[in-house]
RNA sequence: GGGCAGGUGGCGGAGCGGUCAAUCGCACUUGGCUGUAAACCAAGCAGCCUCUGGCUUUCGGGGGUUCGAAUCCCUCCCUGCCCA
C-alpha cells in the first residue's frame, strides 16, 4: 500500500491511500455498513453519494452470514457487487457495546452471541481470520477499549491488551502471507493498529509507540467519543498524533459531528467514520446548510481557513415542518433535495413510518458527510503551501 | 315497550370508597443519539402558580349518602346486544 501526502494546510493534510480495490483521496468519510449494507441505502445510492469506501463489521459479519458463505460468495465485495474498498473493523468495539454479552480473557473475548446467545471465542487471530473472509482492504487489528470512563489502572491494561492483541494480529498475517485471501484477488490486504489510552495523554502516547514499533500500514485511535468533551477528545488525538508516522494514514474511529472531523483533520486525521448521519437519518435528524447557503453562489460550507463548518441539524419530526414546502436543502446536491422533496413531505412520511422517508434522509445526511469531506479536501488542495 | 351490558383524559382501555389529576398502550410534543444488539431511547402530555411544592377544575348530566366518591344510591340522557 502507498500513502502519498499530496498538500497540507492548517494542519491538515491531502493524501492518496493505495488499496486493492483503488486509491482513495483524503482526507475521507466511511459510511457505516456494519452488517454489509448501510441501512437503507442500495449501490445505486451510493453511485450518486459517490463515496469511496463502505466500513463493515467483523463481528455481525461472522455471526450473519458467516465465514463459509464469505469465502463461497467472494467475500463482502463480491456478496453486495461493490467494487470500491472496504474497511473492516475488528470486532473489538462490540468487546466494549456488548459488554454485557461477553467475558474477556488476557487471550480472548468469549462473547454469547446477541441473535441466539450461542457462545463465541474471539481471538485476535480469528478476528483476522474473518476479515481476510470479507476481503477487507484495510483490515483492524482486534483491540480492547475499557470504556468510559475509566481509571488509569483500567485503561493501562487496555493498553497492554490492545499492543498485545495487536502483536498477534500481526504475526498471524505474517504467517498467512503466504496465502493471502482469494476474496482480495491473491493480495494481503493493510493492517492498522488502534490506539488506545482513554483519558490519558501519556498512555495515548504509549499505545501508539508500542504500535509503531510493531509497525502496520497504518494508525487509528479508538475509544474517542464516547462520553468525554470534545476538548478532551481533541486533547487525545494531539497526544497520539505526534508518535505516528507522518507517511501512514491516521483514522479517528467513530467520530463525530461534522465540527469534530474538521477539527481532527487539522490535528492531521485523514480518515472517519460514524454512525450518526445514518441513525440521526432513520430518527429524523438531517444536516442541512443554512437556506441562503447556494453552491457557486458565494458562501461556503467550509470556511476557507477551514476554520468552522457552516451547519445546522434539524428534527424533520418537528411539527413545525408540517406545512413547510421549501426543499430539504436548497444547497444540497443529494438526490432526495434535487428531487425536490419538501420538509413537510419528509415530515409526514416520518409521522407514518414509511420505510422511504428514512431512506431519503439516509441518502442525504451520508451525501452530507461524503461533501464535507470533498469540500475540506478541495480547500487543502487549493490552499496549500506543499 | 321490556331485559341485559355499558358511558373514564385526543383514542383504546385499567381503576370500582381514601395512597387518583387517575396504571398501561397508542397518538401527540420536545430532546438525545459519535469504530450500529439502536426505524431507537428519554422526558412531557387538565389548567395555573412563588414549580423536588401548592392551588383550581375533572372520570355522561343532575341530585344524594359519607369525614372522604371515578368508585355506593336515586334520577335523567346516551350507546350496544337480546326480547316484543
Amino acid at each position: 500500500m502507498s500513502f502519498k501526502v499530496s498538500a497540507t494546510y492548517q494542519g491538515a493534510r491531502a493524501a492518496s491511500l493505495a488499496t486493492n480495490h483503488g486509491i482513495l483521496q483524503t482526507p475521507f468519510f466511511m459510511p457505516i455498513a456494519t452488517r454489509g449494507a448501510v441501512k437503507h441505502l442500495a449501490n445505486s445510492d451510493f453511485a450518486t453519494i459517490q463515496n469511496q469506501i463502505l466500513l463493515a463489521n467483523t463481528y455481525h459479519l461472522y455471526l450473519r452470514p458467516g465465514l463459509e458463505v464469505l469465502k463461497k460468495c467472494g467475500g463482502l465485495h463480491g456478496l453486495m457487487n461493490w467494487q470500491k474498498p472496504i474497511l473492516t473493523d475488528s470486532g473489538g468495539f462490540q468487546v466494549f457495546s456488548l459488554a454485557a454479552l461477553r467475558k474477556i480473557t488476557p487471550d480472548y473475548v468469549i462473547f454469547n452471541s446477541h441473535i441466539d446467545g450461542r457462545e463465541l471465542k474471539f481471538t485476535p487471530e480469528l478476528s483476522m481470520e474473518i476479515q481476510a473472509a470479507i476481503g477487507s482492504d484495510i483490515q483492524m487489528c482486534f483491540d480492547y477499549f475499557s470504556g468510559y470512563p475509566a481509571t488509569r489502572k483500567e485503561t493501562e491494561y487496555s493498553v497492554k491488551l490492545t499492543t498485545a492483541w495487536a502483536k498477534r494480529c500481526k504475526y498471524y498475517l505474517s504467517l498467512s502471507s503466504g496465502h493471502p485471501s482469494p476474496n482480495r484477488g491473491g493480495k494481503e490486504g493493510e493492517v492498522f493498529g488502534i490506539v488506545q489510552g482513554g483519558t490519558f495523554p501519556d498512555l495515548r502516547k504509549q499505545s501508539a509507540q508500542e504500535l509503531v514499533n510493531i509497525g502496520f500500514n497504518g494508525y487509528a485511535i479508538g475509544g474517542l467519543a464516547v462520553g468525554e468533551t470534545p476538548q478532551e477528545m481533541y486533547t487525545m488525538i494531539e497526544a497520539a498524533v505526534p508518535e505516528l508516522p507522518a507517511d501512514k494514514p491516521r483514522y479517528l474511529m467513530g467520530v463525530g459531528q461534522p465540527e469534530q472531523i474538521l477539527e481532527a483533520v487539522k490535528l492531521g486525521v485523514d480518515m472517519f467514520d460514524c454512525v450518526l448521519p445514518t441513525r440521526n437519518a432513520r430518527h429524523g435528524q438531517v444536516y442541512i446548510h443554512p437556506s441562503p447557503l447556494r453552491r457557486g453562489e458565494g458562501g461556503e460550507v467550509v470556511a476557507p481557513d477551514l476554520s468552522m463548518v457552516n451547519y445546522q441539524k434539524i428534527n424533520l419530526t418537528g411539527s413545525v415542518y408540517a406545512t413547510d414546502l421549501q426543499p430539504l436543502d436548497s444547497y444540497c446536491q443529494c438526490s432526495t433535495c434535487t428531487s425536490g422533496y419538501s420538509r413537510a413531505y419528509l415530515r409526514h412520511l416520518f409521522s407514518v413510518n414509511e420505510a422511504l422517508a428514512q431512506r431519503l434522509a439516509t441518502v442525504h445526511n451520508v451525501y452530507f458527510y461524503v461533501q464535507l469531506m470533498r469540500d475540506i479536501r478541495a480547500i487543502i488542495m487549493k490552499s496549500s503551501h506543499l
